[in-house]
RNA sequence: GCGCUCGUAGCUCAACGGAUAGAGCACUUGACUACGGAUCAAGAGGUUGCAGGUUCGAGUCCUGCCGAGCGCACCA
């Protein structure tokens, strides 16, 4: 019995009590959870649902409680329901029934976890978005990292995902970042508002080697070949870094396209239809206050060029042109200022800023290497890198200690801890698990054991049940992970079953020692090891992180 | 000054409004002639920044205060 089914069993139970006593049905929700307590005291799984409706059903808690009792205990595969506390309702399987799921977790293989609770929904997830004026830095990462874990999880969810770059190549930005390169070419010191790091050395050097005639042209033309193939190089250079660490994206979307296809134009003059666009001072304005916005924004400026906004009012018509249902932006915190604008542009499109589009504020990344922070990099010279961050703690690592914490709090990487090959590691310690479970099931092999036939009664030990219950979650991990948009729920629960299986693999011998007969015993355990080896792979898989068979 | 985010064990961090606030590290004490000891068991460690409020129930929601980070352009 998976706790869907237990849930659906209590859910019925509830309904049949408020059946026959002639209560107000329509105070019953439509789904409800089953919950693991923390406490084993409290049974296998909890239910508040006594303590929810209770109040408004006009009944005391405890008494709803016992009546939805007293009908479960006649549910199949229920072994008890106690009331506790308020009215809690404790709730434990039996062994038959809580062990099957080892089954049926081994038969759906990868894609057990996945469900429909996004399903039929259109989302388009846009994430990076780093500037083509230099590599991807760490505040970069830390979006690369969570925001395809996330992809990744939206899609187990059901949902249909577009990972989407926005690539910001117009603009002021670029014309800095092609004198920049032209100053490194000529040997000029990088010019004040300019970028420097040893990159731009590197990128110039690159384009005047392929561009023979360039150091004869005047500064103008010169500048402007710059400006095209530097972009065209470090977009590149972006997109190879990103798919080293494993984030590849459906879509690269050019900002300089909005302007040259005339999309800003159209943008500006479908909000002014709408009414939400006034003109100032010579500049044309967007009433985005109308929508809580602390102020209003320009989206031409007076000397008629489009303001950086301009650009993203156009962008995000552009997405929703496509047909999403949700646009979600993924930010760091130097953006934070900027999670009311683009809600109130959504508003002033006509789209419920509440639904349609949703901005995620990442707070910051600091590293510590022997307890001082790192801030330069050899290359950039003045931030930390992608390339500096793999070199020193390896993808998997990366990837899995970036995703790992909640966004909304800035983090402290020890660099020294997440190359250490032991368990204060986190990621080792999950990856280990599954190495472990690996090589334990090679060893069956060897040995001539099989799974065969599953007798789920014989999975009564303690730890056994801890297991099928940590096992069990799994599914509702991955769908409050999607929809709560946070992947780090996963990263705990990983560690959690891995734990969890250690105090298992502990307890209960899976392999028949020396010379002893398989028992069915043995087989069933090797049931229980093949489900806890799949749901670790399909987890680390969830957040791109690889599920290693040795290590 | 205003806005957003955060404040939980010595450290790094968890905890869809639920029961005795958890885990790893560090510290103390144990378990290796058997499946990977990269493991496990036990102990100690907390006024969840402070003060009120809402609720059957608050680390979580609301208000005020204190502290930290990040923003507050006709820059991008």
């Amino acid at each position: 019995m998976t706790p869907a089914e237990l849930s659906s069993a209590v859910l019925a139970a509830t309904r049949g009590v408020f059946a026959d006593r002639g209560l107000d049905t329509t105070v019953l929700p439509d789904t409800l959870a089953v919950e693991r307590p923390r406490n084993p005291d409290h049974g296998d799984y909890a239910t508040n649902v006594a303590l929810q409706v209770a109040k408004r059903a006009g009944v005391p808690p405890r008494d709803l409680a016992g009546w939805i009792a007293e009908r479960l205990t006649s549910t199949p595969g229920v072994k008890s329901a106690e009331i506790a506390g308020p009215g809690f309702l404790n709730l434990r399987l039996d062994a038959a029934a809580a062990g099957r799921l080892a089954q049926s977790i081994v038969e759906a293989g990868p894609r057990y976890g996945h469900g429909e609770s996004l399903g039929g929904q259109r989302i388009n997830l846009e994430f990076v978005s780093a500037n083509p004026t230099g590599p991807i830095h760490i505040g970069g990462v830390r979006w690369a990292a969570v925001g395809d874990a996330l992809a990744r999880l939206l899609e187990a969810a059901g949902a249909e995902v577009t990972r989407e770059y926005y690539f910001n190549d117009h603009g002021a930005q670029i014309d800095r970042f092609a004198r920049s390169l032209l100053a490194a070419a000529k040997g000029e010191p990088t010019p004040e508002d300019g970028y420097a790091g040893a990159y731009i050395g590197e990128i110039a050097a690159k384009i005047v080697a392929a561009n023979p005639g360039l150091p004869d042209l005047p500064d103008p033309e010169a500048q402007e070949i710059f400006r095209r193939e530097g972009v065209e190089l470090m977009f590149t250079e972006v997109k190879q870094s990103l798919k080293d660490f494993g984030v590849e994206f459906d879509v690269y979307f050019h900002e300089d396209s909005l302007h040259e296809t005339g999309a800003v134009e159209k943008a500006i003059a479908r909000l002014r239809e709408q009414g939400h666009i006034f003109d100032h001072e010579g500049a044309v304005w967007l009433r985005t206050t109308d929508f809580g916005d602390d102020k209003d924004r320009v989206l031409l400026k007076s000397d008629g060029a489009p303001a950086y906004f301009a650009g993203d009012a156009a962008y995000y018509l552009d997405k929703r042109s496509r047909g999403y249902d949700v646009a979600i932006y993924m930010l760091g915190a130097d953006h934070s200022g900027y999670v009311s604008r683009l809600k109130a542009l959504a508003a002033c499109a006509g789209d419920d800023p509440n639904r349609n589009i949703e901005v995620l504020i990442g707070q910051l990344v600091n590293l510590v290497r022997d307890g001082q922070p790192v801030r330069m990099s050899k290359r950039a010279g003045t931030v930390v890198l992608l390339e500096d961050l793999v070199d020193a703690i390896g993808v998997d690592a990366a990837r899995y200690a970036l995703a790992r914490y909640n966004t909304d709090s800035t983090i402290d990487l020890d660099l020294d801890l997440w190359t250490r090959r032991t368990n204060d590691n986190p990621v080792f310690y999950v990856q280990y698990a599954h190495a472990r479970i690996s090589s334990l099931l090679r060893n069956a092999a060897d040995v001539g054991v099989g799974r065969g036939e599953l007798r789920p009664e014989l999975l009564d030990h303690e730890k056994e049940g801890l297991l099928l219950g940590a096992l069990g979650e799994f599914p509702a991990v991955v769908a409050s992970a999607a929809e709560l948009r946070e992947p780090h729920r996963v990263a705990r629960y990983l560690e959690s079953l891995a734990g969890t299986y250690h105090r298992f693999y502990d307890n209960c011998r899976v392999l028949p020692m020396g010379d002893e007969e398989p028992t069915d015993t043995h087989r069933a355990r090797l049931w229980l090891c093949e489900a806890t080896r799949t749901v670790l792979a399909n987890g680390l898989g969830l957040l791109g992180v690889s599920a290693p068979e040795r290590m």
